[in-house]
DNA sequence: TCAATTTACTTGATTATTCACGTGATTTGT
DNA sequence: ACAAATCACGTGAATAATCAAGTAAATTGA
């Protein structure tokens, strides 16, 4: 008598004949994550900032300045995108590019004063949000939380879809 | 003495000083959900489809048929944006759209035999990247992570944004 | 009953994102 | 040393998503 499975997995994969689409992990990390995002979108309008730059300047706000490739990778959006996203928030003056005095290929993007003005009360409206988001969690069960998706996320990057 | 708050956030807000992006719940959140789009992404350019395609074939392959609507909420996507793509799936023979013979305001989409086709070898690839994804992690650990996800997802909803 | 709302989309115009390609700068290999 | 490869963007063209407005059908309330 052999098992199915060397690991078995608490839910059915999409290809099981008895799957269900709404205990499906994957289904319920997106629709959460979208969830939060279409929240948040609703928030930031009112102060008429969209995502994107919110997104940018949080970066910004960990790390200044911020190379285009950075903030790419951790935005996890293509770089011509936030090449255009940060060319509009130059406009809005919220960030500044300068071409690298080491590596003349990479632009670092530096916040503004107007920038961190602005990013100072998106994070309070995004306080707000996490401890809407949270309530009702234990420390522990935030931090089980984070340890999940950090390795969920390593699956995923590290070898990318070998066959 | 006081406490600072009531109930202690295992970690700190984003208008806390200390604040660490890189620990962040939400933003490990979102960048993990969007780097399983990005590498879903991939495996579906390779077979010529894209995410909102297989998304919305998923959902139908879970409940056919569904209504615009019904689709709009679950993927958390604006309608106007699921009528287009509905219309392109729909030039694609992949889905039909008929009114509702009950409501004619609703429009109900019915998944086509070419789209449950298209679907099957999607669900094959969905599940090599379940599979993937959720490597070395136990059944209780991918219990959790719904679990938490789900009260994460009723939080966000419940209530929009008090204030 | 019937005017006022609400619901469930659809569509035209606008805006945003992505693809494909190009450019100039650094690195690598021999 | 120097040709080839890679890297880090930027840009024009194409595609996709969103906003605002509109429509038609159902529902509500006086």
């Amino acid at each position: 008598m052999t098992d199915k499975s060397q690991t078995t997995l608490a839910f059915l994969p999409p290809d099981h004949p008895d799957f269900l689409l709404d205990d499906y992990p994957l289904y319920n990390l997106n629709r959460t994550s979208w969830t939060y995002m279409d929240e948040m979108g609703k928030v930031l309008k009112a102060v008429d900032v969209d995502a994107p730059t919110w997104r940018v300047l949080t970066l910004l706000g960990d790390r200044n300045p911020s190379t285009v490739t950075e903030l790419s990778q951790r935005t996890v959006t293509k770089m011509s995108t936030i090449t255009r996203i940060l060319i509009r928030m130059e406009k809005d003056k919220l960030v500044e590019r300068k071409s690298s005095p080491t590596d003349s290929r990479v632009t670092e993007v530096f916040i503004t004063d107007k920038g961190r003005m602005v990013l100072e009360k998106l994070k309070v409206i995004a306080g707000r949000m996490y401890r809407t988001a949270f309530e009702g969690f234990s420390d522990s069960e935030i931090n089980t939380m984070v340890q999940l998706l950090r390795r969920l996320r390593e699956n995923l990057t590290r070898s990318p879809y070998l066959e």
